[in-house]
DNA sequence: TATTGTTATACTCTATAACTATA
DNA sequence: TATAGTTATAGAGTATAACAATA
């Protein structure tokens, strides 16, 4: 029990986290309550330019999606045509778009993250004080020290 | 500093470590470490039966990997044709199958489970043995409660 | 009649290559 | 010449529906 952290017990559960973040039920549901029909990667850039709280270039949001250039083209498309991004000339740059929520992209993105936060919030309802900002410090550094490893590689 | 867990600036770090974990370079350099001509879900089949340590039915292959029946009984196709895995009919069901690693799947798995929890190690190599142990604990904890929330959804 | 798995098909998500416009 | 983005196309990954075999 006392044992420390045992990867090959770990990664089954990181696995599975994966998959709950991108492909179960709390998604679906999350998608329902924004009231939108959206299709996820869709979703995912709403959230991206929510999250920035300030308009972004298509490359910026491909890089923070970690996608390519061109998918996010794509996506913004659909999202354009649905009334939830608006594109605008980069003032600083005549090649480049900046991406901006709409009223109704923000709100659909807000509802979204409610339902999703939601969730979270009440996953480590019971958790005590120490645990719940232990675990977010930990899983922060977690990320980025993996981040690194995969940075060096390149 | 000393806040609670906060959420939405957790939620970003995990969209990122699923994408880490599933589409990142560190994967396909684990996929160079096995050595096949393979695809990411026919080694994630592999990986599931190295881990169960045991063979596993085609039903039971799909609950773990959270996909569908038809799904993996394409992967397993490959994989068999690969001559990574063997397809024996279940003695206590003649219906069900029992799905097996080969040497030659069981020893690909290993080299790819080596290499990625090569990684996880060196991530943490640097942290107290005591955060180490507690990421462990509390990452197990979450998974297993926000699951319980999925399932609650059903 | 219910369960296990397979076959055939369609859909979702993402990448690569070639191109346009501006820097 | 290099960079930002787009268009067109191709590929990877997964699901749904219809079916066969056994329980």
């Amino acid at each position: 029990m006392s044992e420390a952290l045992n990867p090959e017990a770990v990664l089954p559960h990181l696995m599975q986290l994966s998959t709950v973040l991108n492909r179960s039920q709390l998604v679906e549901r999350a998608m329902e309550h924004a009231g939108l029909p959206l299709d996820r990667p869709g979703m995912t850039v709403l959230i991206t330019l929510h999250l920035a709280r300030q308009p972004l270039r298509v490359g910026e949001i491909a890089a923070r999606m970690q996608v390519v250039g061109p998918h996010v083209t794509r996506l913004l498309h659909e999202l354009e045509r649905g009334g939830l991004v608006q594109r605008v000339v980069d003032p600083n740059d005549q090649r480049a778009r900046l991406i901006e929520l709409t009223g109704k992209g923000s709100a659909a993105a807000g509802r979204y993250l409610e339902a999703i936060l939601g969730w979270f919030t009440g996953a480590v309802a019971d958790w005590s004080e120490e645990d719940r900002r232990t675990f977010g410090r930990l899983l922060m550094r977690f990320v980025e020290d993996l981040q690194a490893k995969v940075a060096d590689l390149d």
